[in-house]
DNA sequence: TCGGACGTCCCCCGTGCGGGGGACTCGGTT
DNA sequence: AACCGAGTCCCCCGCACGGGGGACGTCCGA
């Protein structure tokens, strides 16, 4: 059975080049064609089509917000590409967060247009090589670890410990009890985290910490 | 001015296999090819060929540790394509780490070899779809607000506010003079946040804040 | 061989902090 | 009217904390 199609664009010439384009396609069918947002959602909502290609710029509705709306239904299996006369960083990480399966620019070649409908409706995704290469240099950004903060090459291998540890919020007697070292060291070993850091308390000692990455956040 | 390429793979069969795919393409030239990852490095700070096509899986230095020594060169300006048979998500991450500029694999019809080729050379970039997909869902998460930490609600906005100093380090008398309140206050509302969250001190308090995201750590 | 860095342990002392009370004002609900 | 939550201020008390000292052993490099 073929793949069908529901095309999302307020110009009415676009639309009638797309669904040329597809019409030399036997197995994709445009069952659908709408010029705005809402209308896009709820002829999605029903007819089910496996793929939808929206226009960002719409009326009532743009195309991200509309994606958002159809990808956040939980029994929806419309697969949703977008397409962009201009590609604007936000509107590349909004469509990625609300989970579409492309990010294409309009001067894509028919032959590509119809290839991605079909990667689409397959569960891959596609990113216009332009918006990738962007992509790439943020994602690694959000990947990169974080510089080695100022003054923590003073702090000797046990007293980064201490600090790790005073990061998780122990007590001097609980990092003692778990170095298995008397207090009274551990007093030491925090004093001395704190006047190399220049930091004035243990509290200080944990925002920095933090800040500054050496403790992991809710793992991703 | 042609395109220069410069081919590594482990497999003979399968360099000769691409070469003879660029060499259909009157402006590809395929300028070297070598079998190891060292090989590899060594020959395109040798020969600057605006792309490299790397297999992953190399002797003496896989795919992943060339990309990353030729892109960390500041004076090099060859983009690099990566193939791989399967693809795993860790290889993906180091790729798009070190700069690479396509993670594809090897399935990839012939032609589709060619354009990428030709995308690399021009800066954009390009990700098999396959593995798109995943990394929309990853980068999707990496976007994602922190879900609303357990017991936040509980507060109310005088004590979120306090809370929110508190995970500043600031001590209490700071606090307050930042309140225009009386220290006593500050002391009343601490306490107040500390039981309703179930911390035994304000040190529990800053990592509890900040291992929830309510402190941004620094912004990328 | 002598230092110096590191890790360990000890004492004193002042204070910021947190828990336990209580009390007052406001605003909104019942 | 009575009530209650939120915000403000106050007192007392115990204690963990942080700064100031000093001391001792080990190991390594000068």
């Amino acid at each position: 059975m073929p793949l069908t199609v529901l095309l999302a664009d307020d110009h009415a010439m676009l639309r009638s080049g797309m669904r040329a384009i597809f019409d030399t396609q036997p197995d994709l069918q445009c069952v659908a064609e709408v010029a705005d947002g809402r209308a896009a959602v709820t002829e999605v909502a029903r007819l089910r089509p496996d793929v939808a290609v929206l226009d960002i710029r719409m009326p009532k509705l743009d195309g991200l917000g509309a994606t958002e709306m159809i990808l956040s239904d939980p029994a929806n299996r419309t697969k949703v590409l977008l397409l962009t006369t201009y590609d604007s960083d936000e509107y590349v990480y909004r469509a990625l967060k609300a989970g579409a399966s492309g990010f294409l620019l309009k001067s894509l070649p028919p032959e590509e247009l119809i290839s991605a409908v079909r990667v689409a409706a397959r569960g891959d995704a596609l990113i216009d090589p332009s918006v990738t290469q962007r992509l790439i240099a943020r994602f690694a950004v959000s990947l990169a670890p974080p510089p080695t903060p100022p003054g923590l090459e003073l702090l000797t291998a046990r007293e980064r410990e201490v600090l790790l540890l005073i990061a998780a919020a122990y007590s001097n007697a609980e990092i003692a009890a778990r170095l298995h070292v008397g207090d009274e060291t551990v007093k030491t070993h925090v004093s001395r985290v704190l006047s190399k850091l220049g930091l004035r308390d243990r509290v200080h000692a944990v925002a920095y910490a933090h800040i500054n990455g050496l403790v992991r956040a809710r793992p991703h």
